[in-house]
RNA sequence: GGCGACGUAGCCAAGUGGUUAAGGCAGGGGUCUGCAAAACCCCCACCGUCGGUUCGAGUCCGACCGUCGCCUCCA
């Protein structure tokens, strides 16, 4: 079986298969670096890395570009997030961007989220998208206005087809504010004018200004990635107008396909609501960080499919925390073991499960990535192993390789749960010297029968964090 | 008003029309253990409501109720 994704643009599942044979090549739009990110940035991003990861894991080789938006785009009040994040902050608007840019790798990075191959950023870009404008308004896709330049939606008939709007039944502008200059109200803004107090600002054959949004992404990603190209992700609230815009500004001059496949994500909802800060429910990463693990909250966003909404709670996080410490201690039962094991083959069962394991989950990720489902596998294939070690027979050193080698593969490389192995496991050095040496002590206490004093110590050492399990091989310990 | 998504157990969440509706958390009962913990075994849903199509529907169609997103340069 081989990997369907669902294709916004269809409205369904359809093979994968990419414009060039063994390659892709995948766009996914970035944040726009004003503030810190939040919840909703880390699900979203979470979302794509998976399916970068996979794309890799099948063989191909991915080119993955995702852009970083550092020009301010006007709000409804007539200002600029930049520019007003600059105020705030009492920084240039390149200061700014900068500063949260670094941010935003750094929680990205904690995510174990990969790093796109390229991340272009907007204001590397002005001269490409002045070029881009200017084809368009010399192919009658465009006009300028009053210093402005808008694309003309009438011009290009398949405006709509991704999001299934039509142009006649567009509300007439009750809540879209129209300027004036514009000949009708969906046309969108390819160049602004920038007013005198406006600082980021560029010449252009129409004065001086800025791009309009839509026009980074068409440019940048062309650019990088070819016409056209495999996949263009972003979460569905960009479905409109964003996309559409950029299909029409894309396909109208270049008369080409602009995209195959176009996937988006569903959003981050906290408690039923979408994230607002005049909700009060905005969570920034480096919030959330504070009360879980990065790693909880991966997996948490993979326990729920990409495409659907995922509400989060505190209850909710918490049970995924359980989830994947039963996961992890598998992993750290096997991986204790591999040393002391004796060598030999492997036993023709573990094989099996082990097979089994594998080809369940990637049925499960080449069904549009439905990681839920592909963790599903993982917990039935941990139960399998966890049977398999208790009972104890066939134990070898080259069984135990296999099924570290398969678990690094499909929780470590697929679905990047193990950043570095597994951060309890820690470091040889005096902490982890008197942690032993407080067992040892404890099991002579045990041997005396001394279960009070024993026990006690265990109680204490649990306080502290580390949690012991006895058996009849001796006692272990992980970090909570 | 227009476009679209969704409503599955206490919580989270999968589910190509067809034998017993995944998986995780929580809960209950066991095995193991000096006791715990971990692990393993067992138990725990008739799928928002009402109709319809079908031999057969959580899965298709319609209506209704509810939630959410977009139509405002939010991931």
């Amino acid at each position: 079986m081989s990997l369907e994704i669902y294709n916004s643009l269809a409205r369904q599942k359809e093979p994968f298969e990419p414009v060039e044979p063994g390659r892709v090549h995948m766009y996914v739009c970035g944040p726009t670096v004003y503030n810190d990110a939040h919840l909703g940035h880390g699900k979203t991003y979470i979302n794509f890395d998976i399916i970068f990861r996979y794309l890799r894991y099948l063989g191909f080789k991915v080119r993955y570009v995702q852009n970083i938006t550092d020009v301010g785009h006007i709000l409804d009040t007539g200002e600029d997030r930049i520019l007003l994040g600059a105020a705030r902050e009492q920084m240039h608007p390149m200061e700014l961007v900068e500063t949260y840019t670094r941010r935003y790798f750094r929680d990205m990075d904690r995510l174990n989220i990969l790093r796109p191959d390229i991340s272009p950023r907007a204001t590397g870009h002005i001269p490409e998208m002045l070029e881009w404008i200017a084809n368009l308004i010399k192919t009658g896709h465009a006009y300028e206005a009053n210093g402005s330049v808008y694309f003309d939606v009438g011009s290009y008939a398949e405006y709509g087809k991704l999001s299934g709007r039509r142009l006649e039944q567009a509300q007439s502008g009750t809540r879209v504010q129209i300027a004036e200059e514009k000949r009708r109200p969906e046309d969108f803004a390819l160049w602004k004018k920038a007013e005198p107090e406006h600082i980021m600002r560029w010449n252009s054959p129409w004065g001086e200004g800025f791009p309009g949004w839509h026009i980074e992404c068409t440019v940048m990603s062309v650019k990088y990635l070819g016409l056209p190209f495999d996949i263009h992700g972003g979460g569905v609230e960009n479905k409109f107008p964003h996309h559409e815009c950029e299909i029409a500004q894309a396909e109208a001059v270049t008369g080409n396909s602009f995209v195959k496949y176009w996937v988006h994500n569903g959003m981050l909802m906290i408690r039923g609501e979408e994230m607002h800060k005049s909700l009060g429910n905005f969570i920034t990463l480096e919030e959330a960080f504070e009360r879980w693990d990065p790693m909880v909250i991966r997996f948490f966003v993979l326990q729920s499919h990409y495409r659907g909404p995922l509400d989060m709670s505190e209850e909710a996080l918490d049970g995924a925390a359980r989830g994947l410490q039963r996961l992890r201690s598998t992993l750290r039962a096997v991986r204790r073991r591999i040393q002391s094991a004796p060598p030999g083959e492997s036993p023709a069962e573990l094989t099996t499960l082990l097979e089994s394991g594998r080809e369940a989950f990637e049925a499960s990720m080449n069904d549009d990535f439905n990681t839920p489902n592909a963790i599903a596998a993982l917990f039935e294939l941990s139960r399998g192993i966890n049977a398999w070690l208790d009972q104890g027979q066939g134990i070898t050193q080259e069984a135990l390789e296999a099924v570290d080698s398969l678990l690094e593969r499909l929780m470590g490389e697929v679905l990047g749960l193990l950043p570095e192995g597994l951060e309890d496991e820690m470091e040889p050095g005096l902490g982890r010297e008197l942690i032993e040496l407080l067992i040892q002590a404890r099991s002579a206490l045990r041997e005396q029968r001394a279960f009070e004093a024993a026990d006690a110590i265990r109680d204490q050492l649990a306080e502290l964090g580390v949690q012991l399990q006895d058996s009849p091989e001796g006692t272990t310990w992980t970090m909570a």
